[in-house]
DNA sequence: CTCTTGTTTCGACATACGTCTATGTTGACG
DNA sequence: CGTCAACATAGACGTATGTCGAAACAAGAG
């Protein structure tokens, strides 16, 4: 279940992150960007992955998820599918229930690439 | 013409970015930010902002975007009018030119949203 | 095995999106 | 004023996307 991700970033180990702000991006690049910045774009997919990454134990089920929306179930199953095929999050089915959790690394990719050279890390306020 | 953009993201100076991926976002900051994820959906789109962005003096002529593209310019214009309305880009017309640079602080916004608490900046390669 | 509950997959459909050609608009220059 | 060049807008067209209901699949309880 957890194997067709589209592996869509690199996830290079190769330092940090392409600059996207810093010089032009080639065209492959910017397609496998742009994947994942389209799985980003709904908001019904920007709730599901914060509702995941924002879990305490970092996992949460799906019959947690649903009824958070005004949406049919198989709708919100969709959506999963589609953060998933983005490698944004992963699943595993555990008896009757399938458990989210969130992917960190093509998040801190997509953090690293849209970060402007020089500015500072985005600290939360808990000092 | 720097008139129409949806001023998409509230541009907040509270402090910092309201988090993404460490609390449950609400539907309308989804909505917001979706707005803009989904102008980053574009393999042209995420082209186009980084040359602007990676622009040395800041600013880049339509002239000089349009022949990087295998695509019309009425298309290359339709896709910075994208860029413009979810408040990434603005742009000013010079005598017959029409010039675009990047508004940092949209970019800023995603960036503090995607990072995860205590995942340090990307700093760049240049020691 | 059968029944029930949770989840995904399958078609179908309306809408949104990316692209084009054709046409406007704006400014520079004779 | 007329003409040309640089961009923007308008309309059209095919494809992708978001949504649903129905059906299939998986796993535990009788």
């Amino acid at each position: 279940m957890s194997k067709q991700e589209l592996v869509v970033l690199g996830q290079d180990e190769s330092g940090c992150c392409p600059p996207l702000l810093a010089a032009p991006l080639d065209e492959e690049q910017a397609v496998e960007l742009a994947k994942v910045f389209k799985a980003l774009g709904d908001p019904v997919r920007l709730r599901l992955l914060s509702m995941i990454a924002s879990r305490e134990g970092g996992e949460i089920c799906v019959c947690d998820l649903t009824p958070a929306f005004d949406l049919s179930q198989p709708t919100i199953s969709h959506h999963l599918k589609l953060l998933r095929q983005a490698g944004l999050i992963d699943c595993e089915r555990r008896g009757t229930w399938v458990y989210y959790w969130l992917l960190p690394g093509t998040v801190d990719k997509l953090a690293g690439v849209l970060t402007r050279p020089g500015q500072p890390a985005a600290s939360e306020g808990s000092p």
